[in-house]
DNA sequence: ACCTGAACACCGTTCAAGT
DNA sequence: ACCTGAACACCGTTCAAGT
């Protein structure tokens, strides 16, 4: 699970005694963090019952973190860059057909949000908090942002969407990717197949448009 | 601020001791937690606070609710309700033309969300909340959605709307104008004229479609 | 019926303290 | 540096009780 370097912090403790802590607590913290999210919901989290999981003491993390919104945020962080990752990734490997790419990435953006609830619940105020984004955070979510405006400017270049502000354009479908995950359209009630097959569709009207083409 | 009756319940206590309560505690309980969400959000809605600020014991509500979730429900399940009034109501009062209905079920659904953010918060479970809608709310809710795939129906048949199933359409251009909502796409930071001008661009690049008609 | 107080098991967070 | 315990001001909710 941890994927950190296992180097111990500083001082490697020659007693066996036990030690401070496995000297991950940050990274830890908001691996089990985004755990408890998973099984319970943001509403759940709770810095006491991580540091239960964790065998630490209820005060560990705020030798990490300011407070609880802080390990939000950095959660919040860590998912963008995921997300932003499996953005272009997904991009990437649809290969070189700007339609295959487009459908790519909306197919991966509604997928994130569906193997991600937690994260994505954190990372788009799925709380109604005001939404626990820091600068750092903003900055790596707007990368996110940019994949897909990248893909429009490309598209508007190669012929396969009109002319027009990207900014605008892309945000237009960022707002329909974005229904679709959070209103969980397409899927009764868990199906991936099927919510995959509704954003296509959605992805080919948002081509060719609702009124008919005469 | 009270819109019920004012015929206080059962027994209108002859003497003018003060009374157990003003008697629409029920109401008084919904129209207050809205108001606490709106200025705090869904996190800061507190039993207890709303207590205080009916000067009403802390136990009050458990007489007219289960429990906080319950309490939560019912406003979802009003929010619901005005929501569908707010759609309706714009479709009527735009007139006979399709494309006016449309653009303005779309404008009426996003700036509901901008002038009820309390409401639209809870509505959509923006709380990572398992959603508080209970089998009334579900009703209510859906018969939102259903103004919206009327429209696309009657599109259908006036020839404004490809064919297709009514109810995917209709479904591809909720996601759309609910994630204009969520997104709180166009606003700068918050200017309701931006957002609007942006729902209309949405609307018209939904119609026409994103790729060139050759 | 409708309201109340005390009490319980939870929170986040502060503080003084340990190694 | 990193961790800990006790303590404070909050929660939701239960219970026994008042009118």
């Amino acid at each position: 699970m941890f994927t950190l370097s296992t180097t111990k912090s500083k001082q490697p403790k020659t007693s066996g005694k036990k030690a401070y802590h496995h000297g991950h607590l940050r990274q830890s913290l908001i691996e089990v963090g985004l755990q408890v999210i998973a099984e319970n919901g943001v509403r759940a989290l709770t810095l006491r019952e991580i540091g239960n999981r964790l065998g630490v003491s209820r005060m560990a993390p705020y030798r990490h973190f300011k407070d609880k919104g802080a390990l939000l945020c950095a959660i919040t962080a860590a998912g963008f860059t995921k997300f932003g990752e499996a953005l272009e990734s997904a991009r990437i490997s649809a290969g070189p057909n700007w339609e295959a790419q487009a459908d790519a990435l909306g197919v991966a953006y509604v997928r994130f949000a569906r193997e991600n609830k937690a994260h994505f619940e954190v990372m788009f105020g799925g709380g109604g908090e005001p939404q626990y984004l820091d600068r750092e955070g903003a900055a790596i979510a707007e990368r996110s942002f940019n994949v897909l405006e990248t893909l429009v400017r490309e598209g508007q270049q190669s012929g396969h969407v009109i002319a027009g502000n990207p900014t605008l354009l892309a945000q237009m479908i960022w707002a329909t990717v974005h229904g679709i995950s959070t209103l969980g359209l397409g899927s009764t009630p868990c199906d991936d197949a099927t919510q995959q097959d509704f954003t296509l569709y959605c992805a080919r009207l948002l081509r060719t448009g609702l009124s008919p083409r005469e």
